[in-house]
DNA sequence: TGATGTGATCTTGTATACAATCTATCGCCG
DNA sequence: CGGCGATAGATTGTATACAAGATCACATCA
C-alpha cells in the first residue's frame, strides 16, 4: 500500500504480489474465476499488466489459465495437497541436511535469536505473531543450507502452502508442539547431525497421518460454512 | 513444427515452447539479449505474446527479465549448476523412493521396456537416441512415484538441466556407466527397496566431485571455441 | 586526452482497438 | 414440457499506437 516507490518495479511484478496475496490470504477463494476486466478497473491499470500479472502466477500454479476460458483459482484437492506437502517435507529435510554441515557461526546465531523470538510470542499466546516469526526461522534454514537454488525453490512452496500451514495452528496447541520441534531442529542443526535435523525438518511438516487428516478436516469445517472461510483464513 | 491443431493451444504457449527449445538447446547463448520485436518478426506475430512467452520463461527462471532492460539468458555459473543438480539428484531421489513402494505391476512393466529401449540404443552405440530414451525412463520413474506434483517439479528442473545433461553425454563412455546405473534402479525399485532406489538415483545424477568437474571442464572447452557451442550441444 | 553531461534513438511498458471464440439466453421443435 | 440449436452478448487473445525510461554517441570542458 505504501506509494514511496523509489524503485520503479514493474507494474505487473506488483500486480502479482497482490493478487497473489488475495489468493493466499483467501480473499479470492477456490473456484472463483478473476475476470481481466474487474481487476483492471480495481487496480485502475488496463488489462496488459493484469494479464502479464495472471501469466505469472499461472507459472507458478496459483492460478489454472486455460485457453479462452479465463483465469480460475484452482480448488486445491486432498489428495493435491498430500502432495504438496510431502515435497514440502523433503525439500525442508534437504535444507536441514545441508544446513547441518554448513551453517556459519553468524546464521547459527540468527537462527537461534529466531528461535527466542518465536518462544517470546508463544509464551505470550500469540498465534498471529507466531505464525509471522515462524516464516523467518524456516527462512533461516533456507539460508543456512547454502544452496540458493534450493533456498528458492522451498520459500516459493511454502508460500504456496501460506494459507494451509497457517489453518494448521487452528488446531489444538499445534504452536506448541510446533516449538518443541523447532528445539529438535535448531540442536540437530548445531550439532552438525545432517540426518538428525533432516528427520526433525521432515517431522514437523503436517504430513503425517493425524495431523494431515485434522488439517483437511478443518478445510472441510471452512468449507462447509461458504464464503466465511476468507474471513477465517485472514 | 506439425500444423495440426486440433486443439487451438495458445499462441504465446507455442511461443515459448519454441524459445525455450531454442535456449535448451543453445540456439540462443547464456549473455545473449532477446529482443522482442526481432522475436516477433521471425515468429510473424505482433509483440504481445513474444511478451507474454516471456514473462512465461521467466518465471520459470530460463531467462532473466529485469526492468526496462530486456530479456537476457543468465549465464549459469559453475555454483548455481552444482546447486541445481543436488536438488535434482534429491527430487529423483525422492521419486525412486516412491516408486519403489507405490509402482504398479503395469508401470514397472513399462519401466522395464523403456530400459530395455535404452539396451538397444547403447549396443547400436547410438548416444543421441540413448539421450532421448534416457529421458522416457526418467519420465516414468516420476509417474511411478505417484506424486503428480513432484512429478511436475521434477520433469520441469529436468527439462532446466536439459543442455548440461545431454553436455555429459560427452565425456567418455558414460552412456556406458548410464546404462548400467539404471539396471541397479530397476532392480531396486522392483525389489521394492526405497531406500536402495533413492540412493541408486542420487548417484546417477552427476554431481559427485569428479564427474561435476568434468561436466564444467566440457562447458569451459566449448565456451572458449565462442560460438559453436551451439552446434555442439545440437 | 579523458571524463562528464546532454541529446537522439531505440526499447520496453501500458493503453486501446479489434478479432476470434466461448457462454448463455431465448426460441423452436419433438 | 423438455431438449436442442441459433444468435447476441461478453470475454479472451492479438495487434497497434503511444508514453516513458535506458542506452549510446557526441560534444564540451577540465
Amino acid at each position: 500500500m505504501s506509494k514511496s516507490e523509489v524503485r520503479p518495479l514493474r507494474r505487473s511484478q506488483q500486480l502479482r504480489e497482490q493478487i497473489e496475496e488475495r489468493i493466499v490470504t483467501g480473499v479470492y477463494q477456490p473456484g472463483t474465476r478473476l475476470d481481466e476486466q474487474d481487476l483492471a478497473a480495481s487496480f485502475g491499470v488496463s488489462r496488459t499488466p493484469v494479464r502479464e500479472a495472471l501469466i505469472q502466477l499461472a507459472a507458478g500454479g496459483l492460478i489454472d489459465l486455460r485457453p479462452r476460458r479465463g483465469a480460475i483459482i484452482p480448488e486445491t484437492s486432498a489428495e493435491r495437497l498430500y502432495e504438496m506437502f510431502e515435497v514440502m517435507a523433503e525439500l525442508e529435510a534437504m535444507c536441514g541436511r545441508l544446513a547441518a554441515r554448513r551453517i556459519r557461526p553468524d546464521e547459527l546465531e540468527r537462527l537461534q535469536a529466531a528461535h527466542r523470538a518465536c518462544a517470546a510470542a508463544h509464551d505470550a499466546g500469540d498465534p498471529d505473531r507466531y505464525y509471522l516469526l515462524n516464516e523467518a526461522f524456516h527462512e533461516h534454514v533456507y539460508t543456512a543450507s547454502h544452496n540458493g537454488f534450493l533456498g528458492e525453490q522451498a520459500a516459493a512452496l511454502h508460500l504456496r502452502l501460506r494459507p494451509y500451514r497457517r489453518l494448521q495452528l487452528r488446531v489444538r496447541d499445534r504452536m506448541g508442539a510446533s516449538f518443541q520441534e523447532h528445539m529438535e531442529i535448531i540442536e540437530a542443526i548445531a550439532a552438525g547431525d545432517g540426518e538428525r535435523a533432516a528427520a526433525a525438518l521432515r517431522a514437523h511438516i503436517v504430513i503425517q497421518g493425524e495431523r494431515f487428516t485434522d488439517l483437511v478436516a478443518t478445510l472441510r469445517q471452512l468449507n462447509a460454512q461458504d464464503k466465511p472461510a476468507a474471513a477465517a483464513l485472514r
